[in-house]
DNA sequence: TAAAAATACTCCATAGGTATTTTAT
DNA sequence: ATAAAATACCTATGGAGTATTTTTA
């Protein structure tokens, strides 16, 4: 069966056509090597190589398996290289789910971060329902996911991306557009549209929170799972809602967003499967921690 | 140092994920196989398969390595493959050079029934002086040559690919040309234009032989290497000249064909070195034996 | 407890080394 | 006569086999 060692010799004496140098090359003696190119030779039942008394020369066979053979070497090296840079969380794949509005706040931020320090990361994006990021992580389809804090979940570790606060979404002909500055009172008759609890608790929380509604039912004319269904549904005048600020970036047309004193702040949670092996993780949470380090 | 022993255990293991049940595949022991992959281990210093106690699993940098590594046994493959290919001249690389009006007549003839044969082989075609074709050939820059014989020449083998008649190449104003058919003695007195008896000795002696000038010098105004260029010349008014039929093909406006009674014929010759090895010239050989039989 | 991989130990196939021969210039 | 590859013969590395142990689900 033919071996990297008959194509490692047959390359050196290819590549000096002489033996003796040949042998020297690979730090084994001439009569080493010449057996080993016969073997090779008649592994394949060709002849690679013409001896003459005093010189040597390939046959075209010989010239022809020459080029493969300096590819095969190449690419066994480089194969080698691959196995340990992808060890090394160098080159690799990561999937990456997130809810969709972090595609314009913490999304880019992380991605550019770690692309900048791993060239050779190929990283797969995936707008996901925020009901099935948890699972999704769990099960190991997504390595990752971003969203307003899955909470605490047993195999899950976290990290806080990003923070932001929260501000009122109103439509521009609203009683409450023309305010300046918010507060919990102004809402307290004021139908809201939110996501359910479920979706995202530690959104649902910060707004009960703020509007000082201890145990009491949150009031919701209107359930959305996405934050920029609920911006939408402002726009059409169904109802005001309390959205992390970064939703203005996607906002419709007659959509006004102000501000709320002490306004409660929302984080975005970069969330991994504790057990995932991926070697492009640590790098990932590097380029987190970098991001979360300037959070005002 | 990596082999490909490594590499055939690891794909095996990679593709089973069973180190057992890989090792019956490979016709070898499961402890010879566990210590093979620990020392491709061990080489590369990267972990490529995670054991578990009832079932094992690629690392990513496994991963990565069973991707690179079926590429190398699937080349190394394809390099065998190639070696015998060459050798059987099924592959490879011929380069022809043809004095140049062969390109209208025995030079796609031939080609074309090499190149049906043999899909796999490149064919280098070099339109070549006559007067250079010979010392190209024996000095192995061209596999073979075709011209108009090239004579007995020591080292040089031939056959014979192409037979044509001469014709009378004149303008159209000239005297011969009204005539249905021409004989030597029309000839005797019309200064030629031909080539120099060393370029083309083969068509030298034709013309020479169907004069009947037995000895006597070749009575010739102009002299040229090349027959279109002779044709050239003739269609300028500056004489008339014998030259092979398939000058037809290429030749100006204003010279008129006219058959020669008992015409002499010309051999386009093949030719290549006895010594040269080019696996791709025994197929050349059938290929021009296939055209010359069905020379009339 | 059992399935599956790792380890311990032995053996031998074969790659490599030394000395010598062959071959063609 | 000599440069260079092949051959003969011996040595020893390391890959493979058998028997056994370790590991964890």
């Amino acid at each position: 069966m033919v071996d990297l060692r008959h194509i490692r010799y047959f390359t050196a004496v290819a590549e000096t056509l002489h033996f003796g140098r040949a042998a020297e090359r690979l730090h084994v003696t001439q009569p080493a090597l010449s057996r080993q190119i016969a073997a090779l030779e008649s592994l394949l039942s060709v002849k690679l190589i013409d001896r003459y008394s005093r010189r040597v020369r390939l046959t075209h066979a010989g010239a022809r398996f020459l080029i493969d053979a300096r590819m095969i070497l190449a690419s066994v090296d480089q194969a080698c290289r691959n196995a340990k840079a992808a060890d090394a969380g160098e080159i690799g794949e990561l999937t990456i789910g997130f809810m969709m509005h972090a595609a314009f706040s913490s999304v880019p931020a992380l991605t550019r971060r770690l692309l900048a320090e791993r060239p050779g990361v190929r990283l797969h994006l995936r707008e996901t329902m925020p009901s099935l990021l948890v699972t999704e992580v769990l099960e190991g389809r997504f390595d990752a996911g971003i969203s307003f804090g899955p909470g605490h979940v047993r195999g899950l570790a976290t990290k806080v991306l990003h923070r932001e606060p929260l501000c009122l979404a109103a439509r521009a002909d609203h009683r409450l557009a023309g305010r300046m500055e918010i507060t919990p009172d102004d809402l307290a008759d004021e139908p809201l549209i939110a996501s359910p609890a479920d979706v995202a608790p530690a959104l649902h929380q910060a707004i009960v929170g703020y509007l000082g509604l201890d145990g009491q039912e949150l009031c919701v004319r209107l359930e959305a799972q996405l934050q920029q269904t609920i911006v939408g549904l402002v726009a059409e005048g169904i109802g005001i809602a309390l959205v992390p600020q970064s939703l203005r970036n996607l906002a419709p047309e007659g959509v006004v967003f102000r501000t709320l004193s002490n306004a409660p702040s929302v984080e975005h949670i970069l969330f991994w499967r504790s057990s995932n092996g991926n070697p492009v993780l640590p790098p990932l949470f590097k380029a987190a921690e970098a991001i979360a380090s300037s959070i005002g």
